[in-house]
DNA sequence: TCATTTGCTTACAATTTTGTAAGTGTCACT
DNA sequence: AGTGACACTTACAAAATTGTAAGCAAATGA
């Protein structure tokens, strides 16, 4: 749980009141938050399809960030809960709307990001 | 300094390779890095003009970010040796380049930021 | 029915980022 | 020579994020 009385808060929210691309930057930074959006721009997927389409991510991370994603409104997680049973994983409208600012950013590190030399 | 032998420093690395967006965030990602790529923007600052223009920011961190944003190749530190003295710091031809993405950001969060309850 | 899979949660630890406070060296001015 | 502004650096601490390992309840499949 995040402390809402530490300097480190008041900062970050002070920021995002004058500076809306830092607003922007809030809700997608998290080290799989992206990858996670990415996937389900293709298609919805369930808990289990998202750790199997995103290697290195553990159960823990990957429930806390969908959680984030979830508070942000990003996507909606849903839960048949009349007949079916596996909740699924779905983009939202909002989280549709930030297919423009991934391409942004994807086209910029496609041009500028140094080439990796293999291993 | 950051340790390269953990799982969280190659977890990051490996995103980087397979998706160039998450490299884009990583270079401007950290609290104060876009507010000051925005000041920078408008014109070439020192560090104390920096640290004026940013209210909250403490001097630690502003020489942290400055420092990392000029590895990124963001920002030159321009120090006229010969005659002058105090170094300014100036958006790189790659800093300017990513205008676009810092507005596609703002655009979206201007669009979508939940409206601040005042206090 | 009973083991297995699925979708999580919990307790804990390591790592990373950010903040606090004080100090240092260079330069300018007096 | 002394004082102060400026551009940092250092030692330290708090907070935030991420990772490791295990557990647990509901749903599924045999």
């Amino acid at each position: 749980m995040r402390k809402t009385t530490s300097t480190n808060y008041e900062n970050e929210q002070a920021l995002h009141e004058f500076c809306s691309a830092a607003f922007t930057l809030s809700v997608i930074s998290g080290r799989w938050k992206l990858t996670i959006l990415v996937k389900l721009m293709e298609r919805d997927l369930r808990y289990g399809e998202l750790k199997h389409a995103i290697p290195g991510i553990t159960e823990r991370v990957l429930a806390l960030q969908l959680k984030a994603l979830e508070e942000d409104q990003l996507l909606l997680k849903i839960s048949d809960d009349t007949s079916g049973h596996l909740p699924i994983y779905s983009l939202s409208p909002l989280g549709r709307s930030l297919e423009a600012v991934i391409n942004s950013l994807s086209a910029w590190g496609t041009t500028h990001q140094p080439i990796q030399t293999s291993r």
